[in-house]
RNA sequence: GGGCGGCUAGCUCAGCUGGUCAGAGCGACUGGUUUACACCCAGUAGGUCGGCGGUUCGAACCCGUCGCCGCCCA
């Protein structure tokens, strides 16, 4: 017998032990199973499950166990990612909370191993949470984006993209950001809107004949102006163009130039230009072959290019020297508050600078090309598809990508110098030496470039490096292309993109994934997104303590299809753990009502009305489950299962059946009917559990195991994990049956529906009278009259001429019953009652005679939508003439 | 400034290609020792589907427009 409840803190971390043991997350041997595979997007190394991890990983779970139990080789590929930036910020926080040592200190080579160690203490913590959530990921097949295969991978990739010239390196101004010292991408950098000022500067002309007003949000930049820009139309300046000013605090003469860039609009209509800070004046410069001259060092101080008494001052210290300057200088015009955005690191959170550096590009316009074209001709699609758009727009508007860092974790840059800066790219140093040799026609020292590549450089391999590329292994020529990515919309750019990019661009022309699911985003029941400073974090593992984590998976499953958002509340999680303990009871009703499975059931032979009904049911419910799996359609896949096993199996099949059942310890009233539905309760369990598996692995892994001796054995007697998704003809539905227990069902729930509003005692029973019905209905009535007597609490189903005196009438499908409880009710109860359906009666037709009134209507709709209508008006009349006359006696009576 | 998404019962949300589409869960309220389950059972609650126009025989669902809310990109 089982528990009385099921207890996840003990079985699930038991059952997933038992699966690893088995080798179920292995894809399946045969070489004629259809692969599916879905690469897991890799968490970083060094952190812990979020929520949103939370949701990502059940939605892969749930696919990966759908289509390994349909027989594919399903191969969920796990693995972890260095994850650059977050993950040497980690490690010098800890350095700096230990003691003492800067990285800078430590020097580059004893800091790298110092993260190593790092990931061999704590780099297993996510990997175990994904456990604990149920992931039924390969483990054997687990990658690290900076281990042995991959880094080969990252430095094939980038000697090929750079002998196709489709990296380069280049000098233009980068993010700089000044807290890690090292440039990002573009994605990187948070645009955030602040509070700030415009300074109006007077820069006087050179010859002493006036001044020109420049604005700026940045002063201290003045300190690199090399010009002052103009509109070439712009009649206030037209005889100053060619002309020069003489920049204050530093004293060079700048020239004014033309230049469409200044904006006659703004301002006074003349701009200041610092090409080596900023993107606009960049171009100017380039334009107009300004001088560039970086005022900044690599930590945002004043370098030496400035006078003297700014040199090693914070930018912000500078700014505000330089302002107080202009002051003194009486050359400040002005003071305007403004409102601008300003970009800032989206992992230092520091204000990032326009910064001219020596980096490594991509060239990504030429890669993105290919990549447009796979999702337009649907090699790949998106679900939902509205997020192609969003891919369309940055992949058409696509920047050269910037994939130099100035970090010490990471792939190292696969390039080294000579000494006259000839750069070697090539995969390895003995071979880039070869090269050197060659060239220099002798051996001259190289060194190689300091820098590492930006983390997303090698992600954007992850789906086929993980497979073994560039070795030509059994496992790239198998499941390449995956199948399936599951991620998140932030980082349709940073990952999706590019993988789809490098994907195409090194599996000739393949795509990486057909399909591209983008999930939600979680957010507190407030619609808040989740953040440690907020203090509105869920802890998925808390939660798994708290509820097990079939309910945290059933939850984040029915709340997928949400556009963006999903707004967990602990109530809903503690619903689905309700949901668990339904069926659990559920099976534990049959195990106590010998519900076991019969040697060769066959689910079309069944003749009890009640079990062809559930066969039915079930049947529709498999197919439903099955065609949303399919079409990552999470959230009506939950909803249908939800349904159909509380609303219909627990709370219809299971009470219909007791009397068919009987009591356990007494002899049974039909000793086939029972035989009949105890075998049939079983098989519908059985396919229950198959059919929640994917969604709810532990229960019901656990249910399978405890049901395992209960009858005949099953087909497949292994774990639930690997067993055959149940495949149901539709011949299985038998419409004649539906309507049968559907008449029962509506009988039992007005009839209780009526007692409850008249405050009948539960303790009363009286019997059902059957007024007015069809042979049929009749039939189906009387047959069934035990099961009705038991659920509606009535002494018996008795068929009359006409409605007695105090009985009270209702219709169900056209028949008409009443319940005779003249003694129990309250008359003025029962007039509100009457007089409230009749309302519902009339309002109905009369809306539906409207519509047959109205000639345009009965012309252009379709026939069967009138003939509905019609249909629809005659039943209710019909019924609306019964409760009529049933409140005139009423009336009468009273 | 450009783009995207949302606005449906107190709350969280379903409602695909216009014709029982006005729904579910939770909450609220009422009543329950019914062959598993109180993590349960039965029942009740009436929201002009954000506003205004339009298309249509017919619109929550299509078009236009306005208003909030959120996100992305400049």
């Amino acid at each position: 017998m089982l528990e009385k409840n099921f207890d996840p803190q003990t079985a699930e971390p038991r059952l997933y032990a038992a699966w690893e043991a088995a080798g179920a997350f292995a894809p399946i041997d045969d070489p004629d199973a259809e692969p599916f595979a879905i690469v897991i997007p890799p968490p970083n190394v060094t952190g812990s499950l979020h929520i949103g991890h939370a949701l990502n990983n059940t939605l892969q779970d749930v696919l990966i166990r759908f289509e390994r139990m349909r027989g594919k080789a399903a191969l969920w590929l796990p693995g972890t990612d260095h994850a650059g930036i977050a993950t040497q910020m980690v490690v010098e926080r800890q350095l700096a909370e230990a003691g003492n040592q800067s990285r800078r200190d430590l020097g580059r080579e004893a800091f790298v191993e110092k993260i190593w160690e790092w990931k061999a203490k704590s780099g297993g913590t996510i990997v175990n949470q994904l456990r604990r959530l149920g992931a039924s990921c390969d483990w054997s097949r687990e990658r690290f984006t900076l281990d042995e295969g991959l880094s080969a991978a990252v430095r094939k990739v980038f000697v090929t993209l750079h002998k196709q010239q489709l990296i380069y390196r280049d000098k233009r101004l980068v993010n700089w950001d000044p807290h890690f010292q090292t440039a990002i991408s573009d994605l990187e950098v948070e645009q955030r809107e602040v509070d700030g000022n415009f300074w109006h500067f007077a820069y006087p002309l050179e010859d002493g004949s006036g001044e020109i007003v420049v604005a700026t949000t940045r002063p201290e930049t003045m300190l690199g102006d090399t010009a002052v820009a103009v509109h070439p139309s712009d009649e206030r300046y037209k005889g100053l163009i060619g002309r020069a000013v003489r920049l204050p605090i530093v004293g060079r003469p700048i020239p004014i130039i033309a230049d469409e860039y200044a904006d006659p609009e703004k301002g006074s209509g003349a701009v200041k230009i610092t090409p080596a800070h900023d993107f606009n004046d960049f171009m100017v410069g380039k334009r107009n072959n300004l001088p560039m001259i970086n005022i900044l060092d690599d930590f945002g101080r004043i370098n030496d290019n400035a006078p003297a008494e700014y040199r090693g001052l914070d930018r912000f210290a500078a700014r505000k020297k330089v302002v107080e300057a202009f002051e003194a200088l009486g050359l400040l015009r002005e003071v305007e508050k403004t409102r601008h955005t300003v970009p800032h690191g989206d992992r230092s959170g520091v204000v990032v600078e326009p910064y001219l550096t020596d980096q490594w590009y991509v060239n990504a316009e030429v890669l993105a090309k290919p990549a447009i074209k796979a999702i337009e001709d649907g090699s790949t699609v998106f679900v939902p598809k509205a997020w192609e758009k969003t891919y369309f727009e940055w992949m058409r508007n696509i920047q050269p990508w910037c994939i130099s860092r100035q970090l010490w974790w990471g792939h190292r840059i696969p390039a080294w110098f000579g000494p006259d800066g000839r750069v070697f790219v090539e995969e390895t140093e003995g071979e880039a030496k070869r090269q050197a040799r060659e060239h220099y026609g002798r051996d001259e020292p190289l060194r190689q470039d300091e820098d590492v590549l930006d983390t997303w450089f090698s992600s954007a391999l992850w789906p086929f490096s993980t497979l073994g590329w560039p070795e030509k292994t059994s496992d790239l020529a198998r499941f390449y292309p995956t199948h399936t990515l599951v991620t998140g919309f932030d980082i349709i750019f940073f990952w999706v993109a590019r993988m789809m990019m490098q994907g195409i661009h090194f599996m000739d022309g393949q795509v990486p994934f057909k399909r591209i699911f983008i999930n939600a985003l979680v957010r507190d029941a407030e619609g808040k997104k989740m953040s440690k400073s907020k203090g509105n974090v869920m802890d998925p593992l808390e939660l798994v303590d708290d509820y097990g984590a079939d309910a945290l998976r059933f939850t984040l499953t029915a709340m997928s299809g949400q556009a963006r958002d999903i707004k967990l509340s602990r109530q809903r999680i503690e619903g689905y753990r309700n949901f668990g303990t339904k069926l659990w009871n559920a099976t534990r009703f049959s195990q106590m009502n010998g519900c076991a499975r019969a040697e060769g059931f066959d689910p079309a032979a069944v003749k009890v009305p009640l079990n062809r009904w559930i066969v039915g049911e079930t049947t529709r419910t498999a197919q439903a489950v099955t065609a949303a799996l399919a079409d990552c359609g999470f959230d009506r896949a939950a909803d249908e299962l939800y349904r159909f096993i509380w609303r219909q199996y627990c709370d219809w099949y299971v009470e219909l059946a007791k009397p068919l059942l009987g009591k356990p310890e007494e002899p049974p009233a039909d000793a086939a009917a029972q035989a009949e539905t105890q075998a049939t309760a079983a098989w519908a369990l059985d396919v229950i559990l198959q059919l929640l598996h994917p969604v709810m692995p532990f229960v019901t892994e656990e249910l399978w195991a405890q049901t395992a001796d209960l009858g005949a054995a099953r087909a497949y007697q292994g774990q639930l994990i690997s067993a055959k998704w149940p495949e149901l003809p539709t011949s299985l539905i038998d419409p004649a049956a539906d309507a049968e227990i559907g008449l029962i069902i509506e009988a039992i729930s007005e009839g209780r529906s009526v007692r409850a509003e008249l405050n009948v005692p539960n303790s009363a029973k009286p019997a059902l009278l059957v007024v007015e019905a069809s042979e049929a209905q009749a039939k189906v009535l009387r047959d069934s009259a035990p099961l009705i007597a038991q659920l509606l609490r009535v002494s018996d189903v008795r068929f009359v001429q006409a409605v007695p005196d105090g009985a009270i009438p209702y219709v169900v499908e056209g028949a008409t019953l009443a319940l005779p409880v003249a003694e129990f009710i309250d008359l003025a109860a029962e007039r509100a009652r009457l007089t409230k359906e009749v309302g519902a009666l009339a309002g109905d037709i009369e809306r539906t005679a409207k519509k047959l009134g109205n000639a345009d209507f009965v012309a252009r709709a379709p026939e069967e939508v009138v003939e509905e209508n019609r249909e629809r008006l005659a039943e209710a009349e019909a019924a609306k003439a019964k409760l009529e006359g049933a409140l005139r006696r009423l009336v009468t009576a009273a």
